[in-house]
DNA sequence: TTGAAAGCGGTACCAC
DNA sequence: GTGGTACCGCTTTCAA
């Protein structure tokens, strides 16, 4: 059994430096910080010191003198509520240990590509250092964003992604992973094979595709004579998604399963019912609402993958608030693992949802 | 479009109060922390400005005064590396906001319930703060947690508990979750239905009956056929669940479903690719551990339940931090909910793993 | 019961 | 190039 303990007691501070090398506590400064008007032998003394006592600066302290405030603002939708207040919690949790150092000023537009641009641009004149923004519509977003890596204020993507952009990074469930869970799980529920249908909004958008490159591969993959034999463009509108979820389900009386890649589920649910075939389809769906929850309890969704939008909005936080002290560049992407959500662990989930809030 | 944006600019602070009612700022301190020596009257017009005013704690200032460097000692097994190390991570990430003032102290025993008394009696003569610890044998630790309580040393039980204890809260995924969750998955699995096994380590640990539990309803509120047919103790022994699980298959040549609620699952895999039944055979496991890696991959393993440490160990840091610092009683039980682990997002979790030990 | 003042560890800005 | 020192917001101690 060992036991490991750290070093007797007190975190050695910037003045055991100075005193271990008989300087003051401002060279040792300039020289930890690469400041300018030090001699550079001086410069290595300090910082080989600083590593052999294992200097570590005390982020207290240092908050405390840096009067200056970080703000970020945060850009999200109203709609759908449940979801985006979810991403909001985290990114407030995230923040917490930082009051007030850090403020967070949140923006909403109603619904996602909508007003996008306008919210962007007054965060941008409002002098924040950061921001954090889902681009609905990311080619209308693509000159803000350029605008801002002008200005040096890092922008990082929740949810979606604006590929090709300067953005600081992205925090996403990885797309490829949510298609390919959902064609894993339609997989082995339909153990004897059959025809399944994949729904999504359009597959021009990336993070669409990747979710059907991700479903295709995986169906392929178990390989027991599960088929994809339709994939629908609902172009995240209503009575789109309704009408052709209709047609496809009379063009194939004997589909067996369903993955709707998109939050704009129910009309599809909705078209499944009015058919008579609930219970002889297996439905996979994206992410969590209300409406979903009873559809969930009662079996008529087998199972929905959930974007984690909490854990989504910490890392945000956490790496844009690292790239605002440190400098310190996140990976690209931040992949969150998606969530399989079914009737057994859904009240676990919503439980914890609402306990977050305090 | 609304946009919400907080006032001005600079936060209010506990002279801004003193300023305000014309007292010093050491009045104001005990009026907010409820310190003896201090006129009723006075505590509460201070307490009321502070409100007026929006008064927020510069958590930062706070943490650097307090000299006190909070110790807490983390107390958990060397074995299975991955899932002790991945709980360690956790910890870890969730400190690294509060150094130096937070100092962890890992401590380390071979392998579950080995040594445990020995670890705790250590820490608690060290006189840290706080302990997090992982009872394997909660009988013999209670004395200890006991003791830590006499001494007001919250104790955090993490993965497993220690029930009937005076520890503090404990963390992990919530049992009946897991099973339930599990026993979800093997009934859609198994849409024509058939008979399957529960495996686990002892029925008289809580613990473990509260899987059985979860997992029993979970099959028969699904019913369409699926059958417990055997509940088997392995004792988290190797041989024994090696021997058992040949015994159960051969009393049941139609064995459809098999969940392993332990991390005790291999023997079982070895037993049921020893009777040439792999791929017949649905089998869900708990936990995720190098050697269960490739036969996820492969297909035997149709899906496990990870217990996720990296979070556990979050929530137990900072439920302990909170507590210390501001008496803050956290739930007694903070339960995590357990992510379904596949072929498709394997590689992601994984690669999530590698990613956060920077 | 209250006020005044000394730090906590770093940063910033003086003067040498 | 370097040393000194006044802060940042809060806690704590000592004196009144």
């Amino acid at each position: 059994m060992r036991a490991r303990v750290p070093p007797p007691a007190r975190p050695v501070g910037i003045k055991d430096i100075a005193r271990a090398l008989g300087v003051s506590i401002g060279t040792v400064d300039r020289a930890l910080h690469n400041k300018p008007g030090i001699n550079p032998d001086t410069r290595r003394r300090v910082l080989d010191t600083a590593a052999a006592l294992g200097y570590r600066p005390n982020l207290a302290a240092r908050h405390l003198k840096s009067r200056t405030t970080i703000r970020i603002s945060v850009q999200l939708p109203q709609e759908i509520a449940l979801f985006w207040d979810s991403l909001r919690d985290g990114i407030r949790e995230a923040a917490a240990p930082f009051e007030p150092t850090l403020q967070l000023e949140f923006r909403s537009n109603p619904r996602l590509g909508e007003g996008e641009v306008e919210l962007f641009e007054q965060a941008l004149a409002s002098g924040v250092n950061g921001i954090i923004v889902a681009p609905g519509d990311p080619v209308a977003l693509e000159p803000c964003i350029r605008q801002a890596a002008r200005n040096n204020i890092p922008v990082i993507c929740v949810v979606t992604d604006a590929p090709g952009t300067e953005r600081l990074a992205s925090v996403s469930a990885d797309p490829f992973t949510v298609g390919s869970v959902a064609g894993e799980l339609l997989s082995r529920f339909l153990p004897n094979g059959g025809d399944v249908a994949f729904f999504t909004g359009w597959l021009g958008t990336e993070d669409h595709a990747e979710k059907l490159r991700g479903f295709d591969a995986s169906v392929n993959a178990v390989g027991r004579g599960v088929h994809v034999v339709a994939v629908v463009e609902a172009h995240d509108d209503e009575r789109t998604g309704y009408r052709r979820a209709l047609a496809v389900l009379d063009a194939h009386p004997d589909l067996k399963g369903i993955f709707v890649s998109t939050v704009n589920s129910l009309p599809v649910l909705r078209a499944v019912e009015r058919k008579g075939r609930t219970g002889q389809i297996a439905i996979v769906t994206t992410d969590l609402f209300p409406a979903l929850v009873p559809r969930i309890r009662q079996g008529q969704v087998a199972a929905t993958i959930y974007q984690r939008p909490v854990t989504q909005g910490r890392h945000a936080l956490q790496a844009l608030y690292q790239f605002l002290l440190d400098g310190t560049k996140p990976p690209t992407r931040i992949k969150v693992v998606p969530h399989v959500v079914m009737r057994s662990n859904l009240d676990l989930l919503l439980e914890r949802r609402s306990g977050e809030t305090p």
